[in-house]
DNA sequence: ACTTCCTTCCGCCATT
DNA sequence: TTAATGGCGGAAGGAA
């Protein structure tokens, strides 16, 4: 059993801790998840108040901590609250933000000489306040191995899903995300928003061509063919692929292939070479190439791990 | 790991 | 005038 502990602060955002709530608290299995802070009671951005069950103790044996974004008000943080959020880093712990809970990493110096980023609103002010964070503000979330920031809100529930998928597997990563009714996977390097702060209408021009990319997965695939498919020249089709989906067609066409070999090496029996040809690399090194580069493992050793896992119902 | 060949990507800019 | 389009060339990056 994996124990998640989130750190509920004053002023907590209550939408970012619903998300790991529900995801490690219900939706995942084998998590245990609780929620912990400095006060028994603290009330919510949103108005309504919150019974916090345990106190900073609980930091000192959980797996993972996740801190949601928190309020202005909350500026500055309890000493002890920060304290404990470094013992925990220290011991081990995997330490995650959701949102402007970045700040509150930052301010415990745990993201010292790191990339890290946060709602897209205060990227500016954590790249001003602490200068010694290196800010993306155009990704979902930042896997830094031991320390985890996303973006603002939503972002919450792909970063949530990308540590299920790291601890359990793609498969049941996507089992939780059909659960919550998301889409199953946006890669971290997506951009938060596209062109137009309030995004309009037709981002999912695109999506015909993609399920047809996804259908035809296994076979060679350039880009010249999917812009024909799509009824655009290869430069407009460029352009408003990255608008939709925040990355080039090469690169989401990698990434969709990967994922694929990771659930053929989860779930058969396959080898290798079988299962990068299935997938459509056309060869097995092409697949290590990037599965190191976008998971950071070996197809083997990540059958190793992850073969057998159980899936939730 | 290195090299070669080929594709992809993106800024620039004229055109619609 | 603004917004979208698509061709071009060079640099980056993928395949073998």
């Amino acid at each position: 059993m994996h124990r998640v502990v989130a750190l509920a602060l004053d002023e907590v955002v209550a939408f970012d801790l619903a998300i790991p709530a529900q995801i490690f608290g219900s939706t995942a299995p084998e998590y245990g998840f609780e929620v912990c802070g400095p006060r028994r009671r603290v009330t919510s951005d949103t108005g309504f108040a919150i019974a916090v069950e345990r106190g900073l103790e609980a930091l000192a044996d959980a797996d993972t901590v996740i801190v949601p974004g928190v309020g202005e008000a909350a500026l500055p943080f309890h000493r002890a609250s920060l304290r404990a959020l470094r013992a925990a880093h220290a011991r081990g712990a995997r330490v995650a933000s959701i949102c402007t809970g970045a700040f509150v990493l930052a301010a415990a110096g745990l993201l010292d000489g790191r990339h890290a980023t946060t709602h897209w609103a205060y990227a500016d002010r954590l790249a001003t306040e602490f200068p010694s964070v290196s800010v993306d503000p155009n990704v979902l979330y930042v896997d830094e191995g031991d320390v985890l920031t996303s973006a603002g809100l939503a972002a919450g529930i792909d970063l949530c899903l990308h540590i299920v998928r790291t601890d359990r597997g793609a498969e049941v990563a996507n089992a939780v995300a059909r659960h919550l009714v998301v889409p199953p996977h946006r890669d971290g390097g997506q951009a938060q928003f596209v062109d137009r702060p309030v995004a309009s209408l037709p981002q999912r021009r695109l999506e015909p061509t993609r399920e047809w990319m996804l259908d035809r997965l296994a076979h060679p695939l350039a880009v010249a063919e999917m812009a024909r498919h799509a009824g655009y020249s290869e430069r407009s089709f460029a352009r408003h692929f990255r608008a939709e989906t925040g990355a080039t067609p090469l690169q989401w066409l990698l990434a969709q292939r990967v994922l694929l070999a990771r659930r053929l090496l989860e779930t058969t029996d396959l080898t290798v070479d079988e299962i990068a040809r299935e997938v459509g690399f056309g060869a097995a090194v092409t697949l290590r190439l990037h599965l190191k580069r976008l998971v950071g493992t070996t197809p083997t050793a990540y059958r190793r791990t992850f073969r057998g896992t159980r899936v939730a119902a």
